[in-house]
DNA sequence: ACCTTTAGCCAAAGCGCTTTGGATTGGTCA
DNA sequence: TGACCAATCCAAAGCGCTTTGGCTAAAGGT
């Protein structure tokens, strides 16, 4: 059934069926009741492809996912993000379109996404240290947000970002004021914008009680429950290993636990660790009352939500200026963090 | 730069040009190349949505997500399998749309997705035992693989599935090849019907053995790295609690590893644990070489990959039989199972 | 030399919607 | 009463592509 039909159906035009059914002025509200009660019976739906070729909207977003070619991974983080954002898109009648994109042949993927037409905006996820992306998209002039910021990119852009530097200076410090003197750092991979950030609020932490920044307590990879292990374990065998931990997930702080515990260690007494929180579903930080990891903790989700919200937005009016969020970020005390054991 | 441009442009019509590039042999090869080049050099990328309008072909394939209002969980799995998906879809020319359903809708928003037609098929994920969903699908109409089975569903339709009996077959009697007597299984949610098989599987082994099959020793629950550690905990504590445990997935078996360790026991030696490994990129187990959890392992990547292309395959053929698709499933020897302890 | 193919191109219809620019009607106001 | 206006509706023109059904000219057959 298509609007033809069902305006045949009801001996009407089309233009006053589609106006009815969109909620245009120009009809009265006794044929507006009439179409509307026709369409429901024939389930009548438009077409999204009309549609969207009639208006020259496309009424969907993309989401582009980077993959570098060495290290195919698919951050867990990215699941909880796209439910939050998913949300808002269903609910305002968008499609979320996904897209893996090889880093090698991104800046074409992004010409094409806008020439052929086929999303309305776009979530620029994982960003880098001074990401290219930024500048090709605002020339490109397809409008979108990015999950995080790019430092040293200058342009003025939507963005959503945790603050980084703030709560990894806030997880050090939460340790230094327990009496740590030694604590390390098992970071992301710091060419990613949002690791980087979280070494500066580490290293900010750490100068400002007057500790040595010791670049043997420092890791970058990939966060996974392995690298988190290994870290650790090399670190606890050194001389003068770290009482502390400050970790950049929850998976990899699972494996810096394991390492503690494997060694006789208890976790929380003998060495403390802070971990980065993306709450997410399926690594839930214990429950609100009884937190497992003491955390600086940020809802994923919550920042899909938004991003969503603030891309919509910015479609609906490109020149608008550059907005920014900053998402609560909370440090939640568990039972990973004390004081700092007597020698 | 359209369509018309291009062809004015050129001197050539629309038909000549459209014909030219989507290769069809009306076309002299140097009117081709010719046309080729000028495309190329003006960026021109037909409009997908005009496309789509003219070919009733959407070039996208829809993937459904079962939201249920009371567990928000996004599986992290789910990552894993549209990674591979979207590998194929990528080098086929074809969108990816990603919808997070609440499972109380589900129908209608398959009724809408054929009728809008913004997708070309669609792959099922998540499926339950005796699922509603593929009845209505082909009622629809609408091309579809479902990645898993529903089980009591008679009706023909596209699967591919990993060997979930013989695989919880295989894990449990590989502990009782090695003197297991007590056996746990921690299972995800048995409305699903892959956790259904699993404990089938489970059960089939005990049986074969002459082993009970002890209530108080199954569990089935979302599979999180807390639910492992509680539900083992407190079998940990029971009079004659377990030596081995089967676990659903890499994050649960973490959570089991950690209540068994907090006891002061050791993995592999007083306790065994075999779990299913999806073989997530974030979750790897340990390396080829040297894996950490005896698994039985399957890549959910791969998975994805080959219902993508089953799934392209059924929308280029809606005629042809039903495929079925079984994964391979390897028995993985890691450091957490071996010889259960003497009494 | 004439007719039939065939290669190569084109005009125009159509996909299913939105939207512009009227047309018609009935009511209002001076 | 006639001009004017608001309220309703409609016909038709797009949106940018694919595809059907020609048309023309060169090639091939007898």
């Amino acid at each position: 059934m298509n609007l033809k039909q069902l305006s045949e159906a009801l001996g009407l035009s089309q233009t006053t069926v589609s106006r009815a059914l969109n909620g245009y002025p120009e009809v009265s509200e006794k044929t507006r009741e009439k179409v509307r009660k026709a369409a429901l019976a024939a389930n009548y739906q438009p077409s999204k492809r009309a549609r969207s070729l009639a208006t020259g909207r496309a009424m969907a977003i993309g989401h582009v996912i980077p993959v570098s070619t060495q290290q195919e991974l698919v951050n867990p983080v990215f699941g909880d993000f796209i439910a939050g954002a998913g949300e808002i898109y269903s609910a305002e009648g968008y499609d979320m379109i996904l897209s893996l994109v090889k880093d090698s042949d991104e800046a074409n993927f992004y010409r094409d996404l806008k020439i052929k037409g086929n999303v309305d905006g776009i979530i620029v996820h994982g960003p880098r240290m001074s990401d290219p992306r930024i500048a090709l998209l605002k020339d490109l002039n397809l409008p979108f947000v990015v999950h995080g910021r790019a430092s040293d990119v200058e342009l003025p852009y939507d963005y959503i970002d945790v603050p980084n530097i703030t709560s990894f200076d806030q997880a050090t410090t939460h340790m230094i004021e327990n009496g740590h003197l030694r604590i390390a750092l098992i970071n992301g991979v710091e060419d990613l914008d949002f690791a980087n950030r979280r070494r500066q609020g580490y290293e900010r932490a750490l100068t400002r009680a007057g500790l040595d920044i010791d670049a043997a307590l420092m890791q970058s990879s990939d966060m996974t429950e392995a690298y988190g292990y290994n870290a650790a374990r090399d670190m606890l065998n050194m001389d003068n290993p770290p009482t502390g931990f400050a970790v950049a997930s929850m998976i990899t702080a699972l494996g810096v636990r394991r390492a503690i515990e494997e060694r006789g260690l208890k976790t929380g007494r003998d060495v403390s660790i802070v971990t980065f929180d993306d709450d997410l579903s399926y690594m839930r930080n214990g429950t609100q009352e009884a937190p497992i990891f003491t955390a600086v903790q940020s809802s994923v989700r919550d920042a899909g939500r938004r991003a969503a919200r603030m891309l919509l937005d910015r479609v609906a009016d490109p020149e608008a200026p550059a907005a920014h969020h900053m998402m609560e970020c909370a440090l939640i005390l568990g039972q990973t963090s004390g004081p700092a054991p007597k020698k």
